[in-house]
DNA sequence: GTTCTAACA
DNA sequence: TGTTAGGA
């Protein structure tokens, strides 16, 4: 199928999808027209990216994440270190969290000294 | 009308 | 990320 195609299946914009592409997230065969042939396999690899693209992960974080996800159940070999990608995450999840709360704080001082 | 690459206000 | 240019 063509990049239209999967774009509007997997919720995925087309600009996304070549931008995945040359990250290496997805490789879709090329027709003689040059054009991107996406398989049916793709659409819920497309899938999967936009869950965690959703999660606020990066395109490293779901490199090492993706190989995690093909069966639902199985998850033993490739993904050891899934946990302490997640637990990464995780952390810098919550620095975030503290300086968004620091600006937050500031900002409402600067709200209360407005008005006496 | 759709897709491609490259590049930008 | 969107959008646009210039081709195919």
């Amino acid at each position: 199928m063509k990049i239209g195609e999967i774009s509007e299946r997997s919720g995925v914009s087309v600009r996304m999808l070549r931008y995945y592409e040359t990250e290496g997230l997805l490789t879709p065969l090329r027709r003689d027209s040059g054009y991107r042939d996406y398989s049916e396999a793709d659409v819920e690899e497309a899938r999967r990216i936009r869950q965690l693209a959703d999660a606020g992960l990066t395109v490293e974080a779901m490199r090492d994440l993706l190989p995690c996800i093909i069966s639902p159940e199985p998850r033993f070999d490739p993904c050891e270190n899934l946990r302490a990608r997640l637990d990464g995450e995780l952390e810098k999840l919550d620095r975030k969290l503290e300086d968004m709360a620091r600006s937050r704080d500031l900002i409402a001082s600067y709200i209360a000294s407005l008005s006496p």
